[in-house]
DNA sequence: TATATTCGCCTACGAACGTAGGCAATGAGG
DNA sequence: CCTCATTGCCTACGTTCGTAGGCGAATATA
């Protein structure tokens, strides 16, 4: 059991990896490419960030010809679990309706969203896979 | 209308304000007495947190005697609605149920607060206030 | 071939965090 | 009056983050 170290991923760094999860392969100037629609930042910039990544177990790198290739190392799924097991334990004790309830409060569901989450809980309820 | 300015808080700000939302007004021996529960740090430690947290707005003070008063300055409310909601945006892209989905993935809910939660939905779907 | 572009790598820098030492004042106890 | 514990305040230090400059090698272009 590989252990996750769990060591947190600011906004800026979750923002990469989402490109990452969502793009698959990718060099820095596609990363840089890919983030200058909402955030402008130097070549070196991203660079730093993810050789940084990469230190910390996020990112993994391939050398293809004369440049670099990245991509994850962990899954998007087991991330926003640790992420969201995080905000759960420090800011609502481990309360999951509470997390809820501070959802709710300033998002309205469209009611397509609010009847798969409703499966889910229903779905949760009585299986435990 | 008092700018936000949503400075965000760290893990280690976020459970100095537990205490004073539970708590109410605090000094500083005080903090330290019940953070020490399950987090050992020296006396300035704690003022040096406390003073910060005055300068960014989450908490204010009152000289009393000789020694300060601290009392948490945001509502346990808002600011838990924010932290959710920074999560939804650079996590989840805004989607509830997939943070919801994350949320369910590695906690089973007790059947009571399944039952919570399903009236939380049901009630944000029909009426909204 | 000479020049411009692209990329990797090393270095830096200011801000924020978590941590804490040390000093001065004030109040309590002998 | 002298000593000790408590408190506020100023300062510091190592780390991480976000930001980036600059150098040198390789590649593309004129």
């Amino acid at each position: 059991m590989t252990r996750k170290a769990e060591s947190k991923l600011t906004p800026a760094q979750l923002e990469i990896m989402n490109l990452f999860w969502e793009h698959g392969e990718l060099r820095v100037a596609q990363v840089r490419r890919l983030l200058s629609d909402r955030r402008r930042m130097a070549r070196n910039t991203v660079q730093t960030m993810l050789t940084r990544l990469v230190d910390r177990g996020w990112l993994q790198s391939r050398a293809e010809g004369n440049a670099f290739c990245f991509r994850a190392a962990r899954a998007r799924k087991s991330t926003l679990r640790g992420i969201v097991g995080q905000v759960l334990d420090t800011a609502f004790a481990g309360s999951a309706s509470g997390l809820i309830m501070a959802l709710l409060e300033d998002r309205r569901l469209s009611s397509d969203e609010a009847q798969r989450i409703r499966r889910l809980i229903d779905r949760g309820q009585e299986d435990k896979k």
